[in-house]
DNA sequence: CGGGTTTCTGCGTTTTTGTGCAGGAATTTC
DNA sequence: GAAATTCCTGCACAAAAACGCAGAAACCCG
């Protein structure tokens, strides 16, 4: 069999089957399994296929992409997703809720962290899905399409199934005196069972936000224990919430 | 032998082949294997072969096992796609697996279909997203990072919990005789509960997959109701799985 | 017809390419 | 952490290609 035989029946199935392994491959084919590493790596060089360890997969299934231009106030969000990451230690179960400053803080994420993540939230699943060491736990139910999070009670029934180490919100609006509020009834639902769930609840805000309030209640301050924001913890904005009892970080 | 002579029979075996070797050439023509390195050399400088290490390659070879530019046969995918698409009515409870040509048929979905979809493959589901009139139900549980699919005995207790009209399964491998196969054992055992918890089980599948094995069993033939692929129904290749029962579109 | 030229072919030598093997390094996996 | 895979590197060997050369055939033309 030709070189170019072969690499062409290989890349043949990876096109078919979305992966290969070297060493079906190579019984496959009869050749040893230098030589189909080889021809991967050269398949590879070219962008035919992408390889992995143990064999290649296709290029095509594997581009799931998210631009994170655009967001907004995107700097600040920066500085809390650091903040936040830093709480974060091998072997944890995070529980995170949706939103844009999850999603920084997804994209954040250390490389060689180990965690598992138990979300909701069809964006934050798709960048946790990214990174190589992180387990990924999907709460099922309807998916809301306003808030891109499945909600209902099969998602409140699962999450109060777990007890996670730390869990992080992202928050709408927060106010010394209403606590944490919202405006989505059922994301509502849904953090009340996070925050019931969780060894630690994390508030992730935007200073913007502090001091502000929406119609639904998620909590009163007494119920969590951090609050994150971009600015530094000795702001005078964040006074009351350090009187409150709430750390700031 | 003349030249002129001698390259037009390398050009008709070229041609029959696929390919030559240059050391069978010369046995057969009878010359040196200089002779025939110059030959393919000069048909490969006219534009006519291929020449590669130890012979020679038809272009008909390239344009059979190179498929030019994006998603693997993504015209044969989009008309499977539209065969299957013509299958969902209004407010049908439709269950699908994974995969790109699972993917092909979310994109092909008409805007004002109304319909429940459900799912744990979270491309698919970032794909029914995107559409105004579908419901998403979002099957959850640990994600399989090779297929981007919730695997899992909690998906699998969910899928059982739901009673589908329809149900779409993206196909790796099928064969008359062993039935519908697979390469990675989770998602098998999805795909099993899936079948079991639909009216109907449809079958996509591309006919360059029809005829092929893979290490891990489905179903039998029997268990599927339609196979749909991108060739006419009457095409003598699907004859065999029309006559062992299953409904070919 | 015959000499000169060009083309074609085969041979030996040198290079390049392709393949398999052995070991140690890196990685996955449990 | 330890065992098992898988990967990488250098190496050896074989097959094929490239190159130069020389003899043979074909071709051209006076």
């Amino acid at each position: 069999m030709l070189k170019k035989e072969r690499q062409a029946f290989i890349l043949h199935q990876v096109n078919l089957h979305n992966k290969v392994l070297s060493s079906s491959l190579c019984t496959e084919i009869n050749v040893s399994e230098d030589t189909i590493r080889r021809d991967l790596q050269e398949l590879s060089d070219e962008g035919k296929i992408i390889k992995v360890h143990g064999g290649a997969l296709s290029h095509s299934f594997n581009q799931v992409y998210f631009p994170s231009i655009g967001v907004y106030s995107q700097n600040q969000k920066q500085v809390i997703a650091k903040k936040a990451v830093a709480l974060i230690s091998n072997g944890m179960f995070v529980l995170t809720s949706g939103g844009t400053t999850i999603m920084e803080l997804a994209r954040t994420l250390p490389p060689q962290l180990k965690a598992t993540f138990i979300s909701g939230s069809i964006p934050a699943i798709l960048e946790y899905m990214h990174h190589p060491n992180i387990e990924v736990i999907v709460i099922g139910d309807k998916v809301s399409k306003n808030s891109k999070i499945t909600v209902g009670s099969e998602a409140i029934a699962k999450i109060k199934q777990v007890k996670a180490d730390i869990c992080f919100l992202g928050t709408n609006a927060i106010d010394a005196e209403h606590g944490i509020t919202d405006n989505d009834w059922e994301v509502v639902q849904l953090k009340k069972a996070m925050i019931e769930s969780s060894k630690m609840v994390v508030c992730l805000s935007i200073a913007e936000k502090v001091n502000s309030v929406q119609p639904i209640k998620v909590c009163d301050l007494g119920e969590i224990d951090l609050l994150i924001t971009e600015l530094p913890a000795d702001d005078p904005i964040l006074l009351p919430y350090i009187n409150a009892g709430v750390k700031v970080l």
